[in-house]
RNA sequence: GGGUUGCUAGCUCAAUUGGCAGAGCAGGGGACUCUUAAUCCCAAGGUUCCGGGUUCGAGUCCCGGGCGGCCCA
């Protein structure tokens, strides 16, 4: 919950009653919060220590037990309450003869208490065991109600933000959790029964590798690098077979910055395992064996119950070739694959590649059907570039998936271990680069070098693998806290600061700030020195500095007034935003010759990558205006997700005579923005300034294109060319 | 990113064609010595997620926004 006074005031009412409780236990000199409890039992031991107890009758055995109020039921002098530890629950029996004078202090109780309690083990005449209190203790007051007691918490984002009322109220959530904690324990053992040897290995990593992904960036100032969160473990336990650490593995986190799905979270549990003198098939049957054996030990069964059906995790698994699978769903592998997947429906790019194409149909087609485990072998060469090739035909690679419920859990490779080959699969990625494709790891080839052996190697999804023992449909229901984003009015922390870092680790801000403050000889000296760390920004940045040094502020000021495309004066670019538009306008600016400024707003946890910015300005106060130094040559583009920052930053700049002011919107919300911006009491002059939706209307498509006609839209604006189509009225 | 769907008291849920926002549990007061979803009586509890609009009148219809669920990409 919000410490902010109004959701304080509001839930005021329901927590009064229980600070007034607080308060008169205080008054009364007890400790509402004490700091320890001696028990003599847990809960969930007490029925086997007495076994033979007839209802109405008392044991001789008493007790010293602590635990969280649940129930609690008053019947005028004797009241029954349920008292529950992590071990189990039980009934307490509080009798007006037995406690005397401390009776009275039941009152101070409420559902969510944890209360120590003591006094003799008991059956009552019901027949249900129970404690009968000679005294007790409040040992930290609830201040807050608990979830109705029968239905328990039901509404499904309460229970991913708040798991403790999860994990109190519904017992399936302690089930999973449980559940998670002995299969992964059960793995590790497992292994380390097998002579695999656990090892952890980088989660911040110069390079990211091992798997197809976009990672997650981040920046150590300190060394001055930027680093990138783990997408996969893969060629530091690699650099440990090469070691002669012939049986490795590692259960850890990895981070891939893609959508969430009830299949994908950002951060995720993985195993992966490395085997020396193995291949795909030993890994295959490494795999069935550890998956069977801990549904075994976890559900008590190698047939599981999932949405409805059974899994039969009983090995050996089903094991098809992908090909023949593809062929299985009616598509001929040696025949016009593009014409098949028209007729099945699934959709493809005529240029995609044979393997491409198989690929496809399994994933659209086979994948999901597959409910019963099995072993999907030998993957298309194009499409698994970190196996070896297939020792018996090239089209494929040893690359198998294990697919339990339709979905992927494992996988697994004959590992490549030739370092040339290694290489170049590495620069092919990168030859049609996107965001997945890896940088070349010279160290790991360098590893790689001195000679790997023959290693088969897999990786498995815990989350996934939880699922499929716990019976739930989301991945969520087995993360204790899944990513979420925040709720309406919780401010996220400020981004972190990102230096503009080029690749090669020099400190660029540091040298302009260096250079505007100091004389532009300098300034030209520098860069005549250090022609190779962006000359020309720099230089741009010295001629601002001259430009500047040449004027006194005022007479600065004016010059600029008197004309924004006055030949003799630096465009200023602010991009307000750190998106796919932002960056690719602040490329296109900064070589169109404007000097580039980005203002990152809270939402921009990295902006480490910001090529193209001259200058980065790390969330400033939306409302100050002179961290943003807008003036008569600063032209602005607001190409943010709206949100409060670039709203306001809109809100400020729209007071100052900047000669252009752009705002980026989604189709058709431009009428409403206007709309709100009249409501707040602009003027209609200032009104009419702001480009809403930004751009000329070029039917722009990708973030590339709109910062084209951004850019473009800002052009005529300087030159006083065409009048912008876009322009309201 | 697209589609769809949800958001009402602390919790679980109602509210008919647009017509006085209700109940159970929890919490407050009272009765009760065998209850266990206790029961009975009384009283209280609301920014219907937020902002606009339509309307005599909006929880309900329309537009925009926020945060979720599901499906698709």
């Amino acid at each position: 919950m919000s410490d902010a006074p109004e959701s304080s005031e509001r839930a005021a009412d329901h927590l009064k009653a229980r600070r007034d409780k607080l308060d008169s236990l205080q008054a009364a000199g007890e400790d509402a919060f004490k700091v320890m409890f001696e028990r003599s039992h847990l809960i969930g031991n007490i029925p086997e220590l007495v076994p033979d107890l007839e209802p109405g009758g008392e044991s001789d055995l008493k007790v010293r037990i602590g635990g969280r109020l649940m129930a609690f039921r008053r019947q005028g002098k004797l009241v029954f309450a349920d008292l529950a530890d992590a071990s189990g629950k039980i009934q307490l029996l509080a009798q007006a003869n037995r406690l005397g004078d401390r009776f009275a202090g039941l009152d101070d109780l409420d559902i969510g208490d944890w209360v120590g309690a003591w006094g003799p083990v008991i059956r009552t005449k019901r027949g249900e065991l129970s404690v009968a209190l000679e005294g007790f203790d409040i040992l930290t007051k609830g201040l807050r109600p608990l979830p109705e007691k029968w239905h328990g918490l039901k509404d499904v984002e309460g229970r991913y933000r708040q798991r403790y009322l999860d994990l109190i109220a519904n017992p399936e959530a302690r089930t999973v959790m449980m559940a998670r904690s002995s299969a992964i324990a059960f793995i590790r053992t497992w292994l380390q029964e097998r002579r695999f040897i656990e090892v952890e290995t980088p989660m911040l990593q110069p390079i990211h590798g091992g798997a197809l992904a976009k990672p997650f960036t981040t920046y150590h100032e300190a060394l001055n690098m930027n680093l990138f969160l783990r997408v996969a473990p893969e060629l530091y336990l690699k650099r440990l077979v090469v070691g002669g650490v012939e049986r490795v593995f590692e259960v850890n986190r990895n981070f891939r910055n893609e959508g969430v799905s009830v299949r994908h979270n950002p951060e995720f549990t993985m195993l992966e395992a490395y085997q020396a003198f193995a291949d795909y098939n030993d890994m295959a049957t490494l795999l069935e064996g550890m998956v069977s054996e801990a549904a075994q030990a976890t559900c008590g069964s190698m047939k599981v119950p999932y949405q409805g059906e059974i899994l039969d995790l009983t090995p050996p698994f089903r094991r098809a070739r992908l090909i023949d699978l593809v062929r299985e769903a009616g598509a001929d592998p040696d025949g016009d694959l593009v014409a098949d997947c028209r007729r099945l429906g699934v959709k493809v790019d005529p240029n995609w590649s044979w393997g491409k194409l198989l690929l496809e149909i399994y994933e659209k087609k086979v994948e999901r059907n597959l409910l019963q485990p099995t072993f999907v072998m030998d993957y298309p060469k194009e499409v698994s570039p970190l196996a070896r090739s297939h020792r018996s035909d090239p089209r494929f690679t040893e690359h198998l998936d294990l697919v339990i419920a339709g979905m992927e859990v494992g996988v697994a490779y004959s590992e490549l271990t030739d370092p040339i080959d290694q290489r170049n699969r590495f620069e092919a990625q990168i030859d049609d680069s996107d965001d997945e494709a890896h940088a070349v790891d010279e160290d790991f080839l360098k590893a790689l070098e001195y000679g790997m052996p023959p290693t088969g190697g897999l990786g498995f999804g815990i989350d996934r693998f939880l699922m499929v023992l716990t019976d739930q449909a989301s991945i969520r229901e087995v993360i204790l806290f899944p990513a979420l984003r925040p709720e309406e009015g919780v401010t996220p922390p400020a981004a972190p600061k990102a230096p503009g870092v080029k690749e090669n680790g020099t400190d660029l801000d540091g040298l302009k700030a260096a250079i505007k403050a100091s004389i532009p000889e300098i300034a030209e000296a520098v860069v005549a020195a250090m022609p190779e760390i962006g000359a020309s920004a720099a230089r741009r940045a010295a001629d601002d500095a001259a430009h500047r040094a040449a004027e006194t502020p005022t007479a600065a000021r004016s010059a600029e007034r008197r004309a924004p495309h006055d030949p003799g004066v630096i465009p200023q670019l602010l991009v307000v935003g750190t998106g796919k538009v932002a960056s690719s306008l602040a490329r296109l600016a900064e070589r169109s010759g404007f000097h580039v400024r980005v203002a990152a707003g809270p939402d921009a946890y990295s902006v480490g990558e910001f090529e193209g910015a001259d200058e980065v300005i790390v969330t400033p106060e939306p409302q100050d205006v002179e961290a943003l130094r807008p003036d008569a040559s600063t032209y602005v583009a607001i190409c943010s997700e709206v949100n409060e920052f670039a709203e306001e930053v809109l809100q400020t700049l729209m007071a100052t005579d900047v000669p252009y002011l752009g705002v980026m919107l989604k189709k058709g919300k431009a009428a409403g923005a206007f709309k709100r911006l009249g409501k707040l009491g602009f003027s209609e002059a200032q009104i009419a300034r702001v480009r809403m939706p930004i751009g000329l209307a070029l039917r722009s498509q990708s973030p590339e294109e709109i910062a084209i006609s951004i850019l473009a839209e800002i052009v005529s604006v300087r030159r006083g060319g065409l009048q912008s189509s876009s322009t309201p009225g």
